[in-house]
DNA sequence: TACATTACCAAGCAATTGCTTGGTTGGGAT
DNA sequence: ATCCCAACCAAGCAATTGCTTGGTAATGTA
């Protein structure tokens, strides 16, 4: 197993543990399951790392970070209201793509690890997902090209969780690339699965 | 092995149990923790149960027992294959809110529960679940009522993910009833959420 | 040569876990 | 009056958990 020599050890023992609780959950991933991973002993990943929750934590920001940054950049660019909808899906199915381990973790493990006050950060960038997905809809809807008589936060829930959800079964390789997925799902939620004449 | 003894007493302790397991993982649910919220001390919950295992089996057996059921019902009724679908929606919407805790663990402890043998009827379960949908959706595609265009298998997730997601932010007695998150639901599934002049 | 740094091992501790064992209580049937 | 039995308690065991401690080996750098 050739390693990346761009990467530090610090580095692939978090990529090793991102895989481990993704897989089987923070909680039900030991420190000794990372350490086997690694073919190091337990005890040797606190010469990187203070404790278990610092690994999680640092997977957690540096994604996110990266994740919003793009939302951002979405909302402050001069797309019309249903080209900047369709990009912050294509963009998100691309981050599932791109950091499956972290997105996993994120979905999975947010409501566990919000009861401990280190992670509060997370409770703040579900309120910030929220208020991208509500400003992309009502900037189509004001522009016309939206249903205006939905739910708005019911429609916004129905995007988020479709979105995400998809992490759980998709997997890069797979019969379906990021990108067609993409696209489907936006052709189902802009157009329905009804057939029109 | 202790047999039905009080089905009552029996029956209030699954009931707490599917709580505790619904709201903060199987494996993150102590037996002491089922023991404090019952009243009692963790050893008194083995005169009723084998294990912690035997009582989440006996809490997903239960309930996916009823919901198939509705579904094949479904299929085999004589309705029409719109009405179908929009009939299994609906139904696992009232599933939810009938069985929110079941649901939840189902959809959360289904991939780790399924590393036990005694759990592998799950795998079943999903297997069944997923020629439910294919066929209603088969079943539109081929009375020309549903778009022929969309990859099936995507189209099945985006239901199945859509549909079942929900219990994870559906409260009863909260601002929106399951009847009215399954009318908006479809509406979307069915007609986008595009505007169409 | 002397020292520093990085990455690890070996051993084990205190807390928590699922579960076991033997015993107690109180209401109902005989 | 006696007995039964469902429901529980009190105590604790063996395994597993996150984490600590003191040390070692290899690779630098002065």
């Amino acid at each position: 197993m050739p390693e990346p020599v761009s990467a530090t050890r610090r580095e692939e023992l978090l990529a090793i543990a991102a895989g481990l609780f993704a897989e089987k959950g923070f909680k039900n991933t030991t420190v000794r399951d990372i350490a086997d991973a690694a073919g190091i002993l337990s005890g040797s990943l606190y010469h990187h790392f203070d404790s278990k929750e610092s690994m999680v934590d640092e997977i957690l920001q540096t994604f996110q970070t990266e994740l919003f940054g793009q939302y951002e950049d979405i909302i402050a660019g001069d797309l019309d209201p249903l080209a900047k909808l369709e990009r912050a899906v294509v963009v998100s199915f691309e981050t599932i793509d791109k950091h499956r381990d972290e997105v996993a973790i994120f979905q999975n493990e947010a409501a566990y690890l919000l009861t401990f006050d280190r992670f509060s950060y997370l409770a703040e960038r579900n309120r910030q997902s929220r208020e991208v997905w509500l400003t992309l809809l009502q900037g189509g809807i004001d522009a016309g090209v939206l249903r205006d008589d939905l739910d708005l936060e019911l429609t916004y829930r129905f995007i988020r969780d479709t979105v995400w959800v998809a992490v759980s079964w998709y997997r890069p390789g797979g019969r379906h690339t990021h990108t067609e997925i993409a696209r489907q799902y936006l052709s189902i939620l802009l157009e329905g699965i009804h057939h029109h004449a």
